[in-house]
DNA sequence: CGATTTGATCTATCTTAGCAGATCAAGTCG
DNA sequence: CGACTTGATCTGCTAAGATAGATCAAATCG
């Protein structure tokens, strides 16, 4: 299935109910009057691509072209991803893996300050480019941890997995110089 | 990283060049003017959102609506199929060709410190992942600076692409926090 | 070298997106 | 029941996308 105007501007409409937006309020986030917002999403109107960009921002959505011999693949993604606007993933399954078995045990152990510290720990890493073994280890201290029992801060279990990522994290990034804070900050991202 | 008008033109512009089409060929595939179709590549059209369809189309491209918390997944899907355009793998080639570049011009030009300044910019690009616009970016520039005759610290186009690379590596840079300096400082990296 | 191709730029014209609001009917809330 | 919210539709206006070509300089080809 390829995506025409409608198919487009149909997720535009899906995404502003899944957030329970009405146009008005979509209208001052995105800046956009409602009535151009109506006419839109009933197809009375060939949008720019600037304001598609702008309205599908202002609904945490970006636009992606695609090669159409990937697009089954994309859809997967897209498709079983939870709702679609949640949920966080990598492109990494052992990242994804890991956030997910360190996610249950921080729900299930909310005052567990070094699971939420872990969580942070694996995102940044799925930014970086990662070897095989790193990934082994760090599925490897994942399993630890998922087999740690009740977790408390001063575990060894959980000590031992701060130290090994954390490292693994610092000698990583050791390659990437620190993001400078322009006066001019260029990456406007999420700041609604 | 977000796409705008312009990434998402680049995108087009980088898909119709490594189908090695010509603007009127496109032009005879997609049934927009030429002359249009160079105005959109150089930003000078914000085109409608069933113009881009169209062109998207004839370059064998679909145009997808993703949550941005699925943006990295999708990217690296996009970034380590084979079927990319740039044939992405494991290593970036890009990377290696760039450096390849930037050492002739710093090798012919010693004393050229931008040039050194772009080699290190470069590689830490390596080091973090980048999707096929990333790398479309990076050899866009270093393109032109193999065209650009005799360099110099102020030419314009070498200021232009240490402010576009190091933009580029400062906005995925910001997604790995800096590896902090510990009080028992067991490897004093000696950063040149 | 002439012929051809390419991307960029131009003119003129038509169509419509985008905007600022107003207003309406229908539904919801207290 | 009145007040309020919502999505749709309307008017009028400006600016720009899209089109049809023409034309140019630069590059490439045979």
């Amino acid at each position: 299935m390829s995506y025409g105007n409608g198919e487009i501007i149909e997720v535009l409409r899906a995404a502003r109910q899944a957030r329970q937006l009405s146009q008005r309020a979509l209208s001052a986030k995105a800046g956009v009057p409602q009535s151009h917002i109506s006419k839109i999403e009933n197809g009375g109107s060939d949008i720019r691509l600037s304001s598609l960009i702008e309205l599908a921002r202002a609904l945490e959505l970006e636009l992606v072209l695609v090669p159409r011999r990937l697009l089954p693949a994309v859809q997967g993604i897209l498709r079983y991803s939870p709702a679609q606007l949640t949920g966080s993933r990598d492109s990494y399954p052992e990242i994804a893996d890991a956030l997910k078995i360190l996610a249950l045990l921080a729900e299930g152990h909310p005052s567990i300050q070094g699971l939420g510290e872990l969580q942070q720990l694996v995102r940044e890493l799925g930014n970086l480019r990662l070897s095989p073994l790193d990934l082994t280890r760090i599925r490897t201290q994942v399993t630890k941890l998922s087999e740690m029992g009740v977790p408390a801060d001063d575990h060894p279990v959980l000590a031992g997995a701060l130290r090994t990522l954390s490292s693994l994290r610092n000698q990583l990034a050791h390659a990437v110089s620190p993001a400078p804070k322009p006066a001019y900050s260029l990456d406007d991202d999420d700041d609604d």
